[in-house]
DNA sequence: ACTTGTGAACTGTTTCACAGCA
DNA sequence: TGCTGTGAAACAGTTCACAAGT
């Protein structure tokens, strides 16, 4: 009867993960996939598959496994996917300029509509079908254009005014590039990736690593 | 005695986010945070930061907190940012000339020391410090600069092929900004962004948030 | 008095193993 | 027979609560 309720993260990251090789299976001509096949080209287990997707409902056929088709359309779906989100990318610097015209975007129907900052230097531009836009348009173009993503590309001091505008221009979620985490309300979703936090994790592991392999003077026992 | 042993992922990208804190604490003239106010700036509990410090070490002292710069240095220490790592950008479209100019790597130790890219058009651009220059001589650019880490960020067709030439090389750490997994030897570490799954994840928690309030017919209960 | 460091309790996630169905 | 869907078991991560140190 009721909806599926408290999703985790990780489970919403497989079914990204599921989605593309779906795709890459359909584009083989592949018509039907089992759990283990689906999970293999993941690096995670049958298991897990079928839990995740167990949340949703039931798209598969016991004895037989999944139609390819049906089941790529069912997490478009569940990925809110089979529709257009309007999206501007704040900050028109490298980094937004790259992401305003990162083609997997507009391929999974976020489309890129503007792009807004404040040096002047760079207004009128286009990047792919967007023009820059000045920031002080930010809340009304986001409010008439019924604007669903911010992807926030500002300096850091700017971030919270930003998100503060997007708000009030009735944005529904906030993709933050920047290292500081803006205060939203919680109507509002705020997914932030930090590009540092990565290389971190990979020094990280890598120094794990040394410490357990580690005094390589003379021999190991 | 022995030193820590499976650290999780959430609690390195923890220790990167009391990291950030910490230098804003610093920058602040702060001398001294608790735990608790270590918390309240990336939105966790007192509990937590002193458990995720627990198991690298005792840094604070009992009555009083911790010291902003000796915290600090002990958490650069153990990420691994008390040294320069070597890094190269494969791929130097938008996306990779965005991340070879990232001036948040560079002040963290990921200094760029080159991109590659098989555009001839590319060739011989200088990006920051960094020039681009062709993907033939990847494998031998890293080996002899004892590179330590490569950001992948060619078309996803070049991903596996190109993680086999840094892996050649001896490099040690990979950021992969493609859309495949490449399979690499365990010995090399290996990280995967994915700036869509970011987006669907936020169409996902609207499309979910949809559901629950949903039905706007009438009134609710 | 105040705040850390940590075992124990709890909560959430993953894996197991098998009943149910094609 | 083969593979899904799912409770139950195992594991991992988080929070609690308090002893210990200054």
């Amino acid at each position: 009867m009721s909806s599926p309720r408290k999703i985790s993260d990780s489970t919403v990251r497989r079914l990204s993960s599921y989605l593309r090789t779906l795709d890459s299976l359909r584009a083989r001509g592949h018509d039907t996939v089992s759990s283990v096949h689906l999970a293999a080209a993941g690096g995670l287990t049958p298991a897990q598959v079928r839990k995740d997707l167990s949340f949703f409902g039931s798209f598969g056929v016991r004895g037989r496994g999944y139609d390819v088709h049906v089941l790529r359309g069912e997490i478009a779906r569940i990925l809110g996917l089979d529709r257009k989100w309007s999206t501007v990318v704040v900050g028109a610097g490298r980094l937004g300029s790259a992401l305003a015209s990162y083609p997997r975007f507009s391929r999974q129907g976020f489309r890129i509509v503007a792009l807004f900052d404040n040096d002047s230097e760079r207004l009128g531009t286009r990047i792919g079908d967007a023009e820059i836009l000045p920031a002080t348009e930010l809340e009304s173009y986001v409010r008439q254009h019924e604007v669903s993503f911010g992807i926030l590309t500002t300096p850091a001091s700017a971030a919270q005014e930003t998100a503060d505008r997007l708000v009030a221009g009735g944005i529904r979620g906030i993709l933050n590039f920047t290292p500081t985490v803006p205060e939203v309300p919680e109507t509002v979703h705020l997914r932030n990736v930090n590009l540092t936090i990565e290389l971190e994790g990979l020094s990280f592991a890598i120094r794990e690593a040394e410490i357990r392999e580690g005094p390589q003077e003379g021999e190991s026992d």
